[in-house]
DNA sequence: GCAAGGTC
């Protein structure tokens, strides 16, 4: 029997296509990575009986990205990523082993039936599956035809029945219109991240910002917040006049009248229309209109509409959402509510003035959308031409314009979503980033308030090269790529054309980046100019400045170098004491009062000392063989956690005392009340590890015999085994794990790199590290 | 460390 494989783009569209295609009689396993299901069942396929296995990818199967050494900041230009650099495709997560997965279920298979989302991105992921299968799947004769695309609209027994009896091929051109999007993103977002980051991160120290990023479609988003932001500045309000009048027939509640002038911008003008309306006492009614109207119950509900929804009222409580969605899909199905819309025409001496209300006819959806109902207090009274009604009051009132509110979430998904800036999934995903980038900030009531680095920028791209922000950009490009799509241009001609005009812009704002500069200067101090000093540089032993916003470095001034640190945690003196190799200061790193904290040399942190080691070490992970903050000085034996790690004393931490390894997250607590623990040459006969010599308080001392030294193993010696807050670990300790013999597997094989025993022979390491 | 697009 053949096998017909089928490729959905999602694991819950395979498990509902198969549900409907087999009629519910379907068997299913998962799939090798965990994530993806495989339905299988018998059927009918061009007239012969197949077994018919229907499964799913997660999304994109590859991403695109530059080869490897294009990712190294330091040493590319960013004007290459345009041409020079290569891309490739990479597999989109490496952890779903998607393309292993699709070859192990495509092996042997003579069909394959694609039912990817029917948009260019489905069309795009189609050929990433085809690419993946096609080698492992049987050869039919050559006229034989195996790939097939269902095209389908909703997930219903109709829909999907239909897709499966008229089976197309799928459109080389939509996923190449896909593949020129990805290499264009690509390119001028990193190309333009690259610039902006480098630029502005080495001149200013209070950016309060790792990265700062441009991209095609979260600059426009963060355009209309700024653009909302400079109407609000700019904003001059205006005193106006407007008539309120209210009249009154018998014992009824008076009615307030809309004047039909509005309003003026001139107070003897409206003076004047308030005195030729005072010459009468009463209204008289010049007509009445009842007008039956229909307020249209909502359109079937769709993920952007959603978005706008849940943004502006629901909050982010999945139940009401939940509720929501089941009213407004229920809404859908009512009838339109129905009211009667009626209009007093009034007039009080020679001016016109109005007063309209509503009255329910029937509720229609209004009943399961109640917050939409007609108010009850709309009503009006019983009248017709030629009544009059008495006078109340009759007044100029002045009033003021007020400036707009900043932007809210559900306005700029509105503007995004007009704009074509995004799509349903990804405009969450550009609001978020100008968030994290430090762009915007979400006030109260979901509006998004613009911070100095995102106004600075949008109007350093204003100066510079508007369309660089302006959301016409990204439409443009669109519309290009659609006539990949559509057959009737070149992708290689869009892709180049399109790549040479972002070239020239790019080169034209490094020509221009001072124009921005210029905005940057008002916003932010320079990097020598912010800062606490904190320790010396190495070269002019002078003091360097720590600077707190991110990403935290310190900053010689004197020199006009910038050193890195790590990010995440707090960094101080440590002691005055200096690397014995490059003469800077060391500083302190911790992760909080009872985390991990180690010693470094800001510029070793930068620039590796030693062949084995990398950039953004630690002391606790510098193989200097004599040092003492060293690894080799300080380090005591294995982690008890991860196979590459070495457990290192934290110098710092007494009286109570402990080691952390120098990979991963572990902490060992260990000797309490003890004056110094020190680590010694000699290791552990058994393990391996090296000796600890710990002296404790002579009054606190839970040594035998009030005895205040010890000299052993932590993890072997039978003294220490009862006094170190250590059983876990020494039961975990490779010595422990099966006879002393160490476990293969991770982080092992790589030769001396991996290996996380210290050396023994100093003379030797030395030796080996200044070749 | 970067984009935008899928989806988990």
């Amino acid at each position: 029997m053949r096998t017909v494989l089928m490729v959905a783009e999602k694991p819950s569209l395979a498990q509902s296509i198969a549900k409907i295609l087999s009629k519910g009689n379907c068997t299913s396993r998962k799939g090798l990575n965990g994530a993806c299901s495989v339905y299988e069942y018998t059927g009918n396929f061009e007239g012969q009986t197949v077994r018919f296995k229907m499964t799913s990818v997660c999304g994109h199967v590859m991403s695109l990205d530059f080869i490897g050494k294009y990712n190294n900041w330091d040493k590319v230009d960013p004007a290459e990523l345009f041409s020079k650099a290569p891309t490739e495709k990479k597999e989109a997560n490496s952890k779903l082993n998607m393309v292993k997965f699709l070859q192990v279920e495509a092996r042997g298979c003579d069909y394959v039936v694609l039912w990817l989302d029917c948009d260019k991105e489905g069309e795009n992921i189609c050929f990433e599956v085809l690419d993946a299968i096609q080698p492992v799947m049987n050869k039919g004769c050559a006229r034989e035809r195996s790939i097939y695309r269902a095209k389908f609209s909703s997930i219903t027994d109709t829909d999907i029945w239909n897709a499966m009896n008229h089976l197309g091929e799928p459109n080389r051109n939509e996923a190449l219109s896909v593949d020129a999007r990805q290499e264009l993103d690509l390119r001028i977002g990193c190309a333009f991240t690259r610039f902006q980051t480098k630029y502005f991160q080495g001149k200013y120290g209070n950016l309060d910002s790792s990265l700062i990023s441009f991209g095609p479609c979260q600059t426009p988003t963060l355009g209309f917040c700024v653009e909302r932001h400079d109407k609000i500045q700019s904003f001059k309000p205006e005193t106006y006049w407007i008539i309120q009048a209210k009249v009154f027939k018998g014992k009824d509640s008076p009615l307030t009248l809309d004047w039909n002038r509005v309003r003026v911008f001139d107070r003897e003008v409206g003076q004047m229309f308030v005195n030729l309306a005072k010459t009468s006492r009463e209204a008289q009614v010049e007509s009445v209109t009842k007008k039956e109207k229909t307020k249209q119950r909502p359109q079937a509900l769709n993920t952007v509409e959603m978005l706008r929804v849940a943004s502006s009222a629901l909050g982010s409580d999945g139940w009401r959402l939940y509720e929501y969605i089941t009213r407004h899909f229920i809404a859908t199905l009512t009838q339109d509510c129905k009211y009667l819309q009626t209009t007093i025409d009034f007039n009080i001496g020679k001016e016109a003035f109005s007063c309209s209300g509503k009255t329910l006819i029937s509720p229609g959806y209004t009943a399961v959308m109640p917050w939409q109902g007609i108010p009850l207090e709309e009503a009006m009274p019983d009248c017709e031409r030629g009544d009059s009604f008495t006078v109340d009051e009759i007044k100029l009132v002045e009033k003021q314009t007020s400036p707009p509110d900043y932007l809210t979430e559900a306005e700029l998904i509105t503007l995004m979503e007009k704009h074509g800036i995004g799509t349903d999934a990804s405009i969450p995903v550009h609001i978020n980033n100008i968030c994290q980038r430090n762009y915007v900030t979400v006030e109260n009531g979901r509006k998004l308030k613009p911070t100095n680095l995102g106004i600075v920028l949008v109007h350093g791209y204003y100066k510079i090269d508007a369309e660089l922000v302006l959301p016409t950009i990204r439409s443009a490009v669109e519309k290009q790529l659609n006539l990949i799509a559509l057959g009737r241009a070149n992708y290689q001609q869009v892709l180049q054309h399109a790549l040479d005009i972002f070239k020239r812009k790019f080169h034209y704002f490094v020509d221009s980046i001072t124009s921005m500069d210029e905005l940057m200067e008002v916003s932010f101090s320079p990097i020598a100019a912010t800062g606490k000093p904190l320790s010396r540089c190495g070269k002019c032993h002078r003091f360097m400045k720590c600077i707190q916003a991110k990403p935290s470095r310190l900053h010689c001034s004197h020199c006009d170098e910038t050193y890195s640190l790590p990010q995440n945690g707090a960094i101080k003196l440590y002691k005055e004491l200096r690397c014995p190799l490059d003469d800077f200061e060391l500083v302190l790193w911790t992760s909080g009062a009872r985390g991990k904290s180690y010693p470094l040399c800001p510029y070793c942190f930068s620039n590796p000392p030693f062949r084995d080691m990398k950039k953004g070490m630690g002391c606790n992970e510098c193989t200097h063989p004599s040092c003492q903050h060293s690894l080799n000085s300080l380090g005591i034996g294995q982690c008890v956690e991860c196979d590459s790690g070495v457990l290192v004393l934290d110098p710092t931490s007494g009286p109570k005392w402990r080691m952390a390894c120098n990979k991963c997250n572990v902490v060992v607590h260990f000797f309490e009340h003890a004056h110094k623990v020190l680590v010694a040459q000699e290791s552990c006969d058994n393990c391996d590890a090296s000796l600890v010599a710990v002296d404790f308080n002579k009054t606190r001392t839970p040594l035998p015999a009030g005895d205040t030294q010890h000299r052993g193993c932590v993890f072997c010696d039978p003294v220490f085994q009862d006094l170190v807050e250590l059983k876990h670990a020494t039961m975990r300790h490779s010595i422990h794990r099966g006879g002393g013999v160490r476990r293969g597997g991770r982080g092992r094989g790589k030769g001396r790199r991996g290996n996380p025993k210290k050396p023994k022979d100093k003379m030797a390491a030395l030796a080996a590290y200044f070749v």
